[in-house]
Formats: C-alpha cells, sequence, structure tokens
DNA sequence: GTCCTGATCCTCT
DNA sequence: GAGGATCAGGACG
C-alpha cells in the first residue's frame, strides 16, 4: 500500500487504474458521504463504446474539457451514471466510476437506497450516484478543487484486476475495466 | 418532427 | 435467467 501523491489524469487508462483506493467524498445538506473507487472503466473518443465517439454534443461536452471535472449522463430512463474526465482539452475521454467501497455516511446511503444492505449500497454505477446523493446538477463539478463532490487521495491498492468492460455493444474486446481484487464491493466478477 | 437505443437496476420466475 | 421500467439524446428525413 503506498500513498498516492496525485493523480494522473492525462489518459483514461491510466486515470482508470489510477483512481482505485482514491476517496470520493460528497458532503450535502444530509452529511458527509464518501466511498473508496474500487471499479472503475475507460472510455475515449477513439472508442466506438464511448459517448464522445461521434463527436461533441451538448450531452458529452464536457468530456472534451480539462480533465478533472464530474460527467454525469442519464440512462434507460431512470439511471444516472458518474465519470471523471480525463485527458487534455479537446480530447473527449473519461472514466466511468463502477463501483466504491463505502466508508463514510453509510446510514444516510441506506436512507437514500431504502435498502439495510452495506453491499448493496454502492456495487454498481447507478447504485453509487443514489447512494452518493449525485445528481444531474453535479455535472461540470470540478473534483479536484475541495469542493463538496471531490476526491482525496487513498492509498494504491496491491491487486488490481484489468479485464473487459460491461454492459457495452461496442468494442467489447477492449480491456478497459479495472477493480480491486477480492473486493466484496465490486459489481461483478 | 418521429423513432430507436441505451456505460442499468429491480423484481419476479 | 429473463423482462420491464421509462426518458433524453442522437439519427434520420
Amino acid at each position: 500500500m503506498n500513498q498516492n501523491a496525485s493523480l494522473d489524469l492525462t489518459d483514461s487508462l491510466i486515470a482508470a487504474k489510477g483512481l482505485l483506493g482514491w476517496e470520493l467524498v460528497h458532503e450535502t445538506q444530509d452529511g458527509k458521504s464518501s466511498g473508496i473507487i474500487v471499479e472503475t472503466e475507460a472510455y475515449s473518443q477513439e472508442d466506438a463504446a464511448s459517448h464522445s465517439f461521434r463527436g461533441i454534443t451538448e450531452r458529452n461536452k464536457i468530456m472534451f474539457g480539462a480533465a478533472g471535472f464530474a460527467y454525469i449522463y442519464f440512462t434507460y430512463g431512470m439511471h444516472y451514471c458518474f465519470n471523471i474526465v480525463t485527458g487534455p482539452a479537446g480530447h473527449g475521454q473519461a472514466v466511468l466510476i463502477r463501483a466504491l467501497e463505502p466508508i463514510d455516511g453509510i446510514a444516510i446511503m441506506k436512507k437514500r437506497r431504502r435498502t439495510e444492505e452495506a453491499n448493496n449500497l454502492t456495487n454498481g454505477p447507478a447504485k453509487l450516484v443514489q447512494a452518493m446523493g449525485i445528481t444531474k446538477l453535479d455535472y461540470g463539478a470540478n473534483l479536484l478543487s475541495g469542493d463538496k463532490l471531490r476526491l482525496e487521495p487513498g492509498t494504491t491498492p496491491n491487486n488490481v484486476i484489468q479485464t473487459t468492460r460491461i454492459g457495452i455493444k461496442n468494442a467489447v474486446n477492449k480491456r478497459w475495466r479495472f477493480y480491486i481484487a477480492d473486493n466484496p464491493f465490486v459489481s461483478k466478477k
């Protein structure tokens, strides 16, 4: 376990791996909630599965901006997913956060998720958004500025698994998904 | 405009 | 393991 001095967001693949072990913190009226990032996926504009593949649009324009901002999108008519923008300005890429290990505010998460099961709070991209109280209002938030929604350094995990992504139809052969081995809060092995 | 699809989750069998 | 919920963005004309 090594202390992370800084986060490399110059490339989504590097960032997806580097984000594992970092803590995502959100302070709301209900209190503070946070969790360790245990599962991520990388997306880039050369990648047919990425929202940025077909170029810049009103929805995904934040992906083409500077790194370190929140890209939140709505899908399947009922779910939001949370991404961290990476790469240089002008290059559309981001890292999808797929799962967290709950740390602070677990009682708040249970209330938001309407469940008592601790291992069912944040083990999926739409679940963690709900558990953390993230909304579309957080679109474009600067995660590195120490604001209410932010990233905090954690510890680098020892065992990281690299594999294929989940829930996509294009570019399914790319092994752009990373998760911490043996972590019970990973959405799927 | 209209149509279709989706980086999902939950509730059933 | 399968299917439904439910709506915004994007493609097309």
